[in-house]
DNA sequence: TTTAAACTATACTAACTCAATGTAGTTTTA
DNA sequence: TAAAACTACATTGAGTTAGTATAGTTTAAA
């Protein structure tokens, strides 16, 4: 049930333009995030282009140029991110939502090993489809932020502002969670 | 996210196990196994091999021999099945509680990414780790029944009776999902 | 006592994926 | 005009996956 470094890179870089963002600064460069987050800088490159062709973040070229996400961060769900490095969120084929399969076994309506697999990937989409890079960036700037660590990508400790993190999201049931309850307590 | 083949042939034939003690089938071949499940006999031997060193499966040697469960089906996890074949169960190593590994990341305890990671390892997990192939095998029963197709390993339908299934497990919290539906709801 | 059926052990391998690395650019702006 | 940055694409070494192959040993039934 692995992530790939690469999804794992492609969400580290993603998530630190998202702070980037808040925090004003309008572009980072690759060697910037490279350096920050301990990543190989050629395969970096390799991952922002795929980023970049896939719409989730742009480009500006030329000397002191960089990166910026293409679209807010409450627009981005971690799930498209992970599905389009890693593939399917579904542990096996035959349940999952985006790219169902057959699956090799000779009665799936009675796969008993096919309905628990499809609670797992329930559980896994529930999560990552849920949350967006702003809920993470969120999470992490007021964690930050009540430790007194010095922000990224800003000189002065950013100002503390409301983000518009739930805009477009009205209805969501109850869900529990580290990150959850880390979003919805405000003393944190 | 993957389940591995070599995992999902390994559930297949321990829940195949499950059901014929449940239908009072002593001993299966590797060979029945392979032609139901439509595995590759020789890797499914590898896999046999493996199960039972680790002590989910006794082995009967020779003519008419074959392979039983070592201890009752109530009494192995999904999730030790899995953790054997795939490893971890965390999607990375910063938030396994089997096999922690430390990251690249500069800073652990700030970590968005972490966070949400720890979230899913915990959905994975919460749902692995509840279910022992005993929950498998009687939803896999069940739903047979209901829909009044032959029971495999037994040619005669096989008496409905009650199994020890929570005997166990004194309190459980309440859980969502496909499993924990069928299991409480007894008219399917 | 033979022998077929079954499990056991170990070695090998083709294909694929992962995680980069290398080379050679093009673009932009100070 | 040249440094800094992004772009494109080819290559590669290590490791994993999903099996095959070969050569047994064990047991029980005939």
């Amino acid at each position: 049930m692995k992530l790939s470094k690469k999804g794992e890179y492609a969400l580290r870089a993603l998530i630190d333009l998202g702070i980037a963002a808040e925090v004003g600064r309008p572009l980072v460069q690759v060697s910037e995030l490279a350096a920050k987050e301990l990543i190989p800088i050629k395969f970096l490159e390799q991952i922002m282009q795929l980023l970049k062709v896939e719409g989730f973040i742009e480009s500006q070229r030329g000397k002191f140029g960089g990166y910026r996400l293409a679209r807010s961060a409450n627009k981005i769900t971690i799930g498209s991110i992970v599905r389009l490095i890693d593939g399917p969120l579904a542990p096996i084929g035959c349940v999952s939502h985006t790219a169902y399969e057959k699956c090799s076994c000779p009665d799936e309506t009675h796969c008993g090993l096919r309905m628990l697999m499809l609670d797992v990937r329930n559980a896994i989409a529930g999560i990552l489809d849920r949350y967006t890079l702003a809920d993470v960036v969120e999470v992490t700037l007021r964690k930050m932020r009540r430790d007194n660590v010095p922000l990224p990508f800003s000189d002065a400790p950013a100002a503390r502002r409301s983000p518009a993190r739930n805009a477009d999201r009205p209805d969501l049931k109850p869900i529990e969670g580290l990150l959850s309850n880390l979003l919805s307590d405000y003393s944190i």
